[in-house]
DNA sequence: CCTGATGATGTTAGCGCTATCATTTCGCGC
DNA sequence: GCGCGAAATGATAGCGCTAACATCATCAGG
């Protein structure tokens, strides 16, 4: 009978079936027969159990058991347009801030049956627009990309897929839909000052060649710079010096070789990442400059191991969890019934400054 | 106007579009019109273009661009029984270890366009089961796990599925299919074997009360057991301890106070991880005991902040990024035609132990 | 009893794609 | 030209589910 040799399933299953494109697997129509009831009642006592009377139910959930039904979502995703799929676009989930982000969403949308089509885009826009066109092919009920800045192809592709957008990780104006991250711009800033209030005048950068970091960089360099045109016999300098991505231990050592060959008096670097930070950390140990008398070093990230390298690490926290929680419920509320509400659709997570072991204690 | 069959579009889009079910998106058959060719054809040319002259191909590939079509795999799934998905379950994300793991069989099987399906499943076996339903919901086309304890219900809805399963982490004497990981038992005898070597006697563990780093613990137990039986007079001794999961530093700390309190003179301590390993540092340095002198501490997984730790941590190196390849290679070949080939299908990545500064060097 | 509102269940017709088979076109030797 | 196998293309019929509507039961109020 047909193409299952080994169609030893025991009982009523696969009673006539004999299309060869049937897949053998129990469906819709086996349980509807298993309870003596039609195929869309099966659905419904599944999906909307409010709608059918207790007794039907009882009878279905019976026959789902006895049969080990496991419902066929794609063909359902077909049929409703609705495909209970979140994709989420990250460059990498090798990087606990994202992994922290994907881990939250994921938890969060588990709780209503959504699940997540993870799509990894490295730190290439090329490559986002590809795998945005593959995770649309999936019809996802939502997307959630990491990033704002896009190509034009992106743009439209994602907008021409009418489904909720949330941009997440950084913050812009003008979002595609929905925006939940921090000024990368704010964290430069935020960093300067606080330096600048330990009593710091002769700044050096070690930055990851990447969009982000180059903000960040960006709102450190300007803020020093109001502070040179506010204080102009102070000396204050500054100097940036770029590392290749992605950043590991030995660039944060070869960029701040880099930057004390430029500004020897360099007193205190502020680092793209974490990694960069050890690195740069590496290297003033083994010029026996003390940390944090000699150089202070700034990173950004927390990451797990900020809190253990010795001297600890001073460094700017991002809450990724809470950007995924955020991220979820704002799009749980999307598909509740919650209309665009842009007003609380851009949110700002900010960030905070963790004054450890390698800057010094800003002066009172 | 009836319910349109035959209401022939002339060319534009979704010109007559009628239908209420509709999506409204540009569907295969609105670029056959524009290629004026037959829908079949389309999907011939974009997934097996061998089968389609040049000309054709040429003329879908333009009405492919012109009218922005993005090929809707759901119902192509459907239709074909092969979802291009593959479903990837691991306890979390936010471990870099399982991080490594997901960014690697992501990568490798983007290449052949297969997209991961993430499925975080906790540490708990009832979990597993729900979420290994929802996910053969999407009908994948093969199915990633870590670990080798299911539930039963786990191991018969997998056989039911008929797909490949890839048990990920763990070695096992019954795989359900193909196997990729490495032995938990061997490594605990391992490090029992290098800290015996160093010339340790009394040996205590911290480890997280879960079931992998149970049996890690059993395998540094036999191994230090059958060392007492060896050298019966010699004094060796060892004691074990268990931390709440998930694993923390402060767990870490009470563990290896739990550890000292019954054994004071304790050498050397085994943790589950290396952030209960960055635990029992803090604990020994706030009771001023000199590491590896008056303490060793070895940890697991030799998560990126191990060497940055002061002393850098000496741990067991798991390589994720490997395990994650060669699941993702093994899966494809069996995507291919490659046939079950039960002797390749179980594969030990076995582990190393990276001696750095937390344990004293093995005498020779 | 009838009426009409309400709730429970059934029937039909697709969702957008591809497997399968039927048909047409092409290439080429004679 | 003709015939024939191979290559290219087309027509048809689902994949397993659910939206939309149709039907059937139930029950209160008249």
């Amino acid at each position: 009978m047909g193409r299952f040799p080994d169609s030893r399933f025991d009982k009523a299953a696969d009673g006539g079936r004999d299309n060869p494109r049937a897949t053998g697997a129990v469906r819709l129509s086996d349980v509807a027969a298993a309870a003596g009831v039609a195929a869309m009642t099966v659905s419904r006592a599944l999906n909307q159990p409010e709608l059918v009377s207790e007794r039907t139910r009882e009878r279905v959930q019976r026959a789902v058991i006895e049969t080990g039904y496991v419902p066929n979502r794609v063909a359902g995703a077909l049929a409703s347009s609705r495909s209970k799929m979140v994709a989420v676009l990250v460059p990498t989930v090798a990087h606990s801030l994202f992994a922290d982000v994907v881990q939250s969403i994921t938890d969060t949308l588990a709780v209503e049956g959504y699940q997540v089509l993870l799509g990894l885009t490295g730190y290439q826009t090329e490559e986002e627009a590809a795998v945005v066109e593959t995770v649309l092919s999936r019809r996802p009920d939502a997307l959630v990309v990491a990033g704002t800045r896009h190509s034009e192809a992106t743009r439209q592709r994602l907008g021409a897929a009418r489904i909720p957008v949330v941009e997440i990780w950084d913050m812009s104006d003008d979002p595609l839909d929905m925006l939940i991250g921090f000024s990368h711009h704010a964290v430069g800033e935020a960093v300067a000052d606080h330096l600048l209030g330990c009593g710091y005048q002769r700044f050096g950068q070690a930055m990851a060649d990447d969009p982000r970091s180059h903000q960040r960089a960006e709102g450190f360099n300007a803020r020093i710079l109001a502070e040179q045109k506010a204080r102009p016999d102070a000396g204050i300098k500054v100097t940036t010096h770029w590392a290749e991505i992605p950043a590991t231990l030995v660039g944060g050592r070869t960029t701040a070789a880099n930057v004390l060959a430029g500004m020897p008096d360099c007193e205190a670097i502020f680092c793209s990442s974490d990694t960069l930070a050890m690195g740069v950390i590496a290297e003033a140990q083994s010029r026996a400059m003390a940390i944090p008398e000699a150089l202070a070093v700034m990173g950004f990230g927390d990451m797990s191991f900020a809190a253990a390298t010795w001297p600890a690490l001073s460094t700017v926290r991002i809450d990724g969890a809470e950007i995924g929680r955020l991220t979820a419920a704002h799009l749980l509320q999307r598909f509740g019934a919650g209309s665009p509400d842009p007003a609380h659709d851009i949110v700002d997570v900010g960030f905070e400054i963790v004054a450890r072991q390698t800057t010094l204690s800003p002066r009172s």
